[in-house]
Parts: C-alpha cells; structure tokens; sequence
DNA sequence: CGCAATTGTCATTAA
DNA sequence: CATTAATGACAATTG
C-alpha cells in the first residue's frame, strides 16, 4: 500500500499507461446500473452468503481444532495464552466492569480475562473455547505467515493467546450482529487491509499497546458489554480500528495498518469465539447489553478522536451530508456487487477464506494491484491520509464505496497466502498481481489509481452535481486528474446512460413483439371475419336472387302472360314500394309513374 | 481463430 | 452555458 503512495512518477506513468491500454470490466457498476437484475440478483446473494457464513464457521472451528494442539503446546501455564505480561493488565479488567473499562482494555486482556474467568471451562469444557484462541492466533498467523498453515508461530501465536471472549457473553444475537458486522464490505475491507499490512511486518504491536486492544475488546468479551459493542456501528468498528492503530503505530513505527491487521485477526478470532460459545452458553447474559452497548458506543466514538485518522474523523473531515449520503448509497449498492463476487471466491481455501467472508478474484487482484495503484483499495486509502495531499475527506469519501472491494480482496489475500507472501515480499510478482487485479477493475478505476484520485469511481459517477462539485472543491487535483475525474464521470454517466438506453430499447422490442403479435392475431381475427361475411354476402345475394326469381316469376300481365326478365326488372325505391320497369324505359315509365 | 453477443466509449442532439 | 440523458455508431471484450 504505502509503496503505491512512494511510486515514482515514473512509474506511476508506466501504470497508467498500462491501465489506460489494458482494460477491465467493472462489473459492480454494471449491477449497480441495473436495478432490474439486483432485485432478482438479491435473492441468489443471500442464499450465497448464508452458505458463504456456514462454510468459514465450520472452517473456523476446524482449524481451532487443528491449531488446539499448538495452543495446548503453548499452553505451558495451564492457560491457553503463552504470553505472560498480559495477564497483569487482564486482572484489574476482570473485576471491573468491561462496560466501563473497555476503552482501555487490550485484547491480550479481555483474552486473559476470559480465560482467567472461565479457565476451568475453556480447558475442561469445550476444546472448541480452546480452539477460539487457537484460531483467531492462527489466523493472525496466517495473516501474518501463510493463510495455508494454520500452526501458527509462536510470535504469532501470542496475539492469539489472548483468552477467547466468555462464551457467557455471547447470545444468538450478539452472533447475529457479528455476522452482519463482519459481513460489512467496509469492516472486511478494513480487516483486510489490516490483514495485509501485519502480513507485511509480521509485528504484533497489538498485545503491548492497550489502545489497540480496544476494538479487540469489544469483539472479544463475550459478555454484555461486548453484545453491545456487537450491535455497534460498522462505521464504529472501523473507528475503533483507527483508534487502535495510532497508538500501535508510533510505538512499532510501522503503520497503523498493522494494528488494524491485528485488530482484524481479533475480530476474527472473536468471531469463531462467538459461534463457538454461543453455542455453549447462549444468552445468559443479555441483560445490560443496552448499557454496555452505549457505553462501547461511547468508547468507540471517543477513541477515533484519539487516532490520527479515523473513519470516523474522515467522516467528520467529510464535506457534508452528500458523503454520507454517497457513503451509504455505496454501502447500499456495493452488497450486490460483492455477493456477486463472494461468489466466486474459494471457501476451499483456507477457514480464513471463508472468514473473509466473499473474495473475488478481483479483489484478490485489487489487493495486489495496492502497490501500484491502490486508491480505491481500503489500504490505499489510509495510506492516502498519510499523504500531505490527499485530503482527510477524500479518505472519508472514497471509504464508504471502497470498503466493499476491499472485503473481497481481504479474504483471499487471507486466502491465499502465496499471494500474500508475494505482496510482502516480491514486488516482481506485483506486475502478476497489477494485471490481474487490473482484469478486474474497471478502466477507469485503473486510471484513477494511476492517477492516485482520492474519489471511489462511484463517487465520482453518482454523485450529485453539487455534491460532486464540493467534493472536488476540497481536494486540489492537477489537471490530469480534473480530466480524468470529468471523463470517468462523463464515462459512468454514459455507461449507465448506456445501460438504460439498451435496456429500453429491448424493452421497446420486446414490446413492440408483443404488438406485434397482437397485431397479428387481429389481422387473422378479421381475415376470418371478412371471410365469414363474404360467404355470408354471398349467400344473401344468393337468397335474394332466388327471391327476386321468385317474385318475378309469380307476375302476370293483363292477359295472364308472365313478363319476360330480358324486358322488364322489379326495381325497389327508396320508400320500400316495388315497381315493374321495363329495362329499356325504364326511366320513362318510372317518370310517367311519378 | 472466428463469430456473435455484450459492453464500453465517443459523438451528437435535445432537454 | 453547463449538465445530463438519450441514442447511434464504433470499438473492445467475452463466451
């Protein structure tokens, strides 16, 4: 990510050029166009994701099996946590209300707490609350190591020691709220990138700092306090992140991003955490979780003011209500698209896969892409807000749309950990991974990296004018990037114009078939009809023709002789009365009668 | 490789 | 005058 930002201009040149002559379909925007096809879309990406949630769960808790031996290794102090200097943060936290405390809480502490808590259980009860830690530990070491093997290190491991929330604490809905968080494209993204950042360093800044611990906190307690952090915000979440990060950051100096990796790692330890223990004890505790809740809330918010950016700060940086309104107009459309992809993400992968939740080939792309040009990527972003230039709003803004690519590409970087090794450690395969992720985003996203736009394309293309204008007011942009930023916006505009315009006019063809059909079939109807009615003329005149006959025949002169039908025709006038004319004199003998 | 179907883009026009 | 939608035409992409 922050390599993108250091790119040469030259080589941001050399991208461009080859985004500009390399293109890609985005289909996202494609879906988004089409309301017609979400709806009927919608229904398939539920099942989808449904399915998607129920495969990384039994990943989850296969892999906490597997990495329950190593715990147990560690385990040397009957704890499952190896790491010793937590356990003293963790016990003034145990008695205190979590509620209260959690802003400071760490992660390593709520582990400690739980497992100091509920030792006996963890150990003798269930291997699945063993597992917990095991797994959220291997899943920061896959993040960090390989997403393939699931053993994780032992410096990996330590994140992972922490104790796993109080199965207590979580109910079925606290369960429900995770999955939803957790499906989030903004969290994904956000874990994502976090996952990336950690794999880069490897570093754990997370168990010294207890700011970092916060948003871990709030994932893993399993009790009230932690239900209400469940029911917070995904925007919240990101917050808590952000939090945690400026704290890990100055003191690893790596980048903040590598406490959110961690954070993330937690959240996904939580995760299986929670499944694991709601299915042990479900809902003993949901009273209170109101309190807790607002009392987390307020922690969160008050951490984001703490971090140097934050989603939240972003958003408050943001110029106005159109962000959040593009903000949550993206949110809102990006699902579809990402189920579209989650689709073809491999859960077969890696339990992490499936953790990620939907991974798309695309993401997987736009994440190796990060070092090239990564604006859209949730990385990037932060990465931009490092930058002097990139303005705190063009983070907020572009945030709320790139979360969802980002979810995507954060599972199968976890996914994949070749991939992730790559990142980390081959820029040479970086061009592998430009290209494919350049297949997968859309032109103009290519150039907008390239171009290193602080905007999401969607943003650009489907904001309104006025919101557009104060957007691009608050960022100073060269020239190059006014015009791109004008075309992409004139370019989705006309693609969906496109769009419209095509659907319509099948639809006017379709419609005009139908017509058409239609038309046809009353033609046939009136055939017929004029068929019938000249037989039906035809045997009238038939009939009167007989009658005529008839009548005729039936007429006598003065000496009896019939008339003789060469010189004389019955004619009828108008008033009915029937006349004998003679055909030659004819006018002269109906003169004479009148 | 060729082909047809999609899809994106450009140019133009009208609102 | 700026913006946008609509649309034909062409190009690029995809299966």
């Amino acid at each position: 990510m922050m390599e993108m930002e250091v790119m040469h201009s030259g080589q941001q040149d050399m991208d461009l050029i080859d985004i500009l002559w390399k293109q890609d379909i985005d289909l996202g925007a494609r879906r988004e166009v089409f309301d017609y096809n979400h709806r009927q879309k919608e229904h398939e990406l539920q099942r989808q994701r449904q399915l998607e949630e129920e495969k990384k769960l039994h990943l989850l808790r296969e892999q906490e099996k597997a990495l329950l031996a190593q715990l147990q290794l560690d385990e040397e102090t009957g704890e499952y946590i190896p790491r010793a200097p937590l356990q003293p943060a963790v016990t003034p936290l145990e008695n205190a209300s979590f509620t209260e405390t959690s802003d400071a809480m760490s992660f390593d502490e709520c582990l400690l707490l739980l497992a100091e808590t509920f030792p006996v259980e963890e150990t003798e009860n269930t291997s699945v609350c063993l597992d917990t830690p095991a797994v959220s530990a291997a899943i920061s070491s896959n993040m960090m190591m390989s997403p393939e093997q699931p053993a994780p290190s032992p410096a990996t491991l330590s994140p992972g020691q922490l104790p796993p929330p109080a199965p207590q604490g979580m109910s079925p809905d606290l369960e429900e709220a995770w999955m939803e968080i957790l499906s989030l494209p903004e969290l994904q993204e956000c874990l994502n990138m976090q996952m990336e950042d950690t794999l880069e360093t490897t570093t754990y800044p997370l168990q010294d700092s207890p700011e970092i611990q916060n948003p871990n906190y709030s994932f893993y307690p399993m009790t009230d306090e932690k239900a209400n952090s469940l029911n917070v915000d995904p925007t919240e979440f990101m917050n808590t992140f952000d939090s945690s990060i400026p704290s890990m950051a100055p003191a690893d100096g790596l980048s903040p991003i590598k406490v959110k990796t961690t954070e993330l790692n937690a959240n996904l330890g939580a995760e299986s955490f929670c499944n694991i223990f709601y299915q042990n004890t479900i809902l003993e505790e949901s009273s209170g979780q109101h309190e807790l809740e607002e009392n987390e809330s307020a922690a969160v918010s008050n951490v984001p003011n703490e971090a140097p950016f934050t989603p939240m700060d972003l958003y408050s940086l943001s110029p106005g209500d159109a962000f959040d309104r593009s903000k949550q107009n993206l949110i809102t459309e990006q699902p579809d698209s990402d189920s579209g992809i989650s689709t073809n993400a491999s859960p077969a992968k890696s339990a992490y896969g499936s953790e990620s939740f939907r991974c798309s080939d695309s993401d997987m792309e736009e994440m190796d892409q990060n070092p090239g040009s990564a604006e859209s990527d949730y990385s990037e972003m932060f990465s931009l807000n490092f930058q002097p230039d990139d303005a705190h709003a063009a983070i907020s803004v572009s945030i709320p749309s790139q979360q969802p690519n980002e979810h995507e590409k954060n599972p199968k970087h976890k996914v994949d950990p070749g991939e992730e090794s790559s990142h980390k450690n081959a820029p040479f395969t970086k061009d592998k991974a430009k290209k494919r992720s350049n297949v997968r985003l859309s032109r103009d996203e290519q150039r907008a990296k390239a171009l290193k736009i602080p905007f999401t394309v969607d943003m650009i293309i489907n904001l309104p004018v006025d919101d557009f204008n104060e957007m691009m007011s608050k960022h100073q942009l060269n020239e190059a990037q006014l015009a791109l930023v004008r075309d992409i916006r004139r370019r989705g505009k006309n693609k969906v114009a496109a769009q419209n315009c095509r659907k319509r006019k099948m639809e006017n063809i379709v419609g005009l078939e139908s017509e058409l059909d239609s038309l046809k079939e009353e033609k046939e109807r009136l055939l017929s009809e004029k068929s019938k009615n000249m037989t039906d003329l035809k045997e009238m005149k038939w009939q009167l023709n007989n009658l005529y006959l008839e009548v005729f025949g039936m007429l006598r002169d003065e000496k009896g002789n019939s008339y003789s039908p060469s010189e004389y025709s019955l004619q009828q006038s108008t008033d009915g009365s029937v006349f004998l004319v003679p055909r030659i004199k004819k006018t002269f003998k109906s003169d004479d009668r009148h």
